[in-house]
DNA sequence: TATTGTTATACTCTATAACTATA
DNA sequence: TATAGTTATAGAGTATAACAATA
């Protein structure tokens, strides 16, 4: 049986309001002061998923290819990715995030993690209510995920 | 009895990825183009505090003095906050949402609850998966509150 | 012709430094 | 002297439009 309209709109309010405030109170943390989210998005995503075009990561980050084209400079003249022409298609670029990169994204969710490992430590709740934080950030994803 | 490390870190990252997963689908939901998270965040503050000084909504937002005027100058030539001389400090400044200013929060949030209870019913969760949820939102709004 | 990426240009948000007006 | 707010200036991210190189 699914659920009813009332519980999804309520359910739907509430969990839209504490995602915005703790994505809020997290983002703060991060390796480097001169990382933007814009760019930790994009190390990010070559992290979990290897070499991209320029057009693909625009793609995936939403944005236009002249802004990806500019996040990926910054990028770049920071040490954190390399260009290399594609041999195949020589209209496209492929970036490789650098050990730089994975070093700093490692760092940044180590951050992250840690930070909000010490807010539910604070708040000294008991196994059971991990366990319903556990299991609803199953359920989140699944939600983003279709 | 209070949790286990190895729970509290665990827990952590899940929590962390799913919320910055959805946090990000949603923010794409807006009800003006015009309007950035920056402008909407300060908007969204006015709505449920009433009104601010510039200073405070500049601490509130964790920005700088002049970052503040920029955004409450690009709010207040959209008509979205009016700015009022204090007559008992007169160095302050007050700022005021406008009805065109609630209506545009109003409708923002709207439409994400509306895209987030669209997406919890594709997935077909039940009414226990959905009780998880809003069990899930309260604690994480008590971690971000302390 | 269509696609990939870049450059040119402009607007917003951010910051620091310097300034005005008021307390 | 200190505080509240603004202006000046600069850097990053975003966009659209126009362009080069390649398919």
């Amino acid at each position: 049986m699914s659920a009813s309209d009332e519980s999804l709109a309520l359910t739907a309010t509430d969990l839209r309001m504490a995602t915005f405030r703790l994505a809020r109170r997290l983002r703060c943390a991060r390796a480097a002061d001169s990382m933007s989210d814009a760019q930790l998005a994009v190390l990010a995503d070559l992290r979990m998923n290897g070499r991209r075009t320029i057009s693909t990561l625009a793609v995936r980050e939403r944005v236009t290819a002249p802004s990806m084209t500019s996040t990926i400079n910054g990028l770049e003249e920071q040490g954190f990715v390399v260009r290399t022409p594609d041999e195949e298609d020589r209209r496209r670029v492929q970036v490789d995030i650098t050990d730089a990169g994975i070093e700093l994204v490692v760092e940044t969710i180590r951050r992250r993690d840690e930070l909000l490992a010490d807010m539910l430590r604070e708040v000294e709740y008991t196994e059971a209510e991990l366990t319903t934080l556990r299991e609803a950030s199953a359920l989140m994803r699944r939600v983003v995920e279709r």
